[in-house]
DNA sequence: GCTTACGTTTACGTAAACGTAAAGTTCGCC
DNA sequence: GGCGAACTTTACGTTTACGTAAACGTAAGC
């Protein structure tokens, strides 16, 4: 074919360091199931759809996802779009997950709420205890 | 005083009710220095401020922060304000605590996005597989 | 005064997510 | 052909966040 795209590849060690895991991670992520890269003898050969899957995979770790959940979440990509009854499944799941991740952003914006009030309360303090450095003893 | 607030108090099953969490959870927060409740004799009696300090240990939980980290947050409230090296390592930590919580929200949004692209899709494909019904073999 | 419910401490068990050490392979290079 | 760097498998260790069981205390109700 004229359109031969040239297939990008990674090493392991690369994918480390890209992602600021180490190599032990990686390989219990395939472990786990979550990663199945190629082979080259003994070798692991990580193509564009292994390193979709490993941001993924760091990104779900970020949201306080398991593993498991993270697996789950990816396997979603894959499922196959031929059956009607694993697609009403597969729908439900994604309501689901858009649920948590909703609560999620509610907990959030809580929070960062929360961290606003302490916030300003601390400067406040701070710019009266240091515009009183005049008056009081050094 | 006249404006005596009549304190609510909590029993530990209480709460573990109320939180959908179990006993020995609340115990292991205590001893983690999450908690650290009234006594009456041997029973542990809990106030508002426990009952805070819980709401704020879930909130975290969902958060997917450990433990650890969630009593670094809820000490936040706790801080020394007369200290002003201690305000300004605190003013530190409400914004590294914040950066993360932004890098959360931007992870959940474009999760959402891409589950909306992959809902979108499976609706389509189920209505055309579904409304195929009368033409092809029952 | 015995049961039942609820609470207590102590302590060992467990699942998840890796860390780490051991021991061997494979590659490019000088 | 020997070296080092990068990789491999195997396997035991570790931390976190509880679960679970044992053995006991206390208070209410009948």
């Amino acid at each position: 074919m004229a359109l031969d795209q040239t297939q990008q590849t990674f090493g392991i060690a690369e994918l480390a360091r890209e992602f600021g895991i180490t190599t032990r991670a990686i390989r219990f992520y395939e472990d786990k199931g979550l990663l199945s890269p190629a082979r080259d003898g003994q070798r692991r050969i990580y193509g564009p759809r292994d390193h979709v899957r490993l941001r993924l995979i760091m990104r779900g770790k970020r949201l306080g996802f398991s593993l498991d959940e993270i697996r789950e979440m990816i396997d979603l990509y894959d499922v196959d779009p031929t059956e009607v009854s694993q697609l009403k499944l597969f729908i439900g799941k994604l309501q689901a997950r858009r649920e948590q991740l909703r609560s999620q952003q509610e907990d959030i914006a809580e929070t960062l709420a929360e961290l606003d009030r302490l916030e300003t309360q601390s400067q406040d303090l701070l710019a009266e205890r240091e515009s009183r450095r005049g008056k009081s003893a050094r």
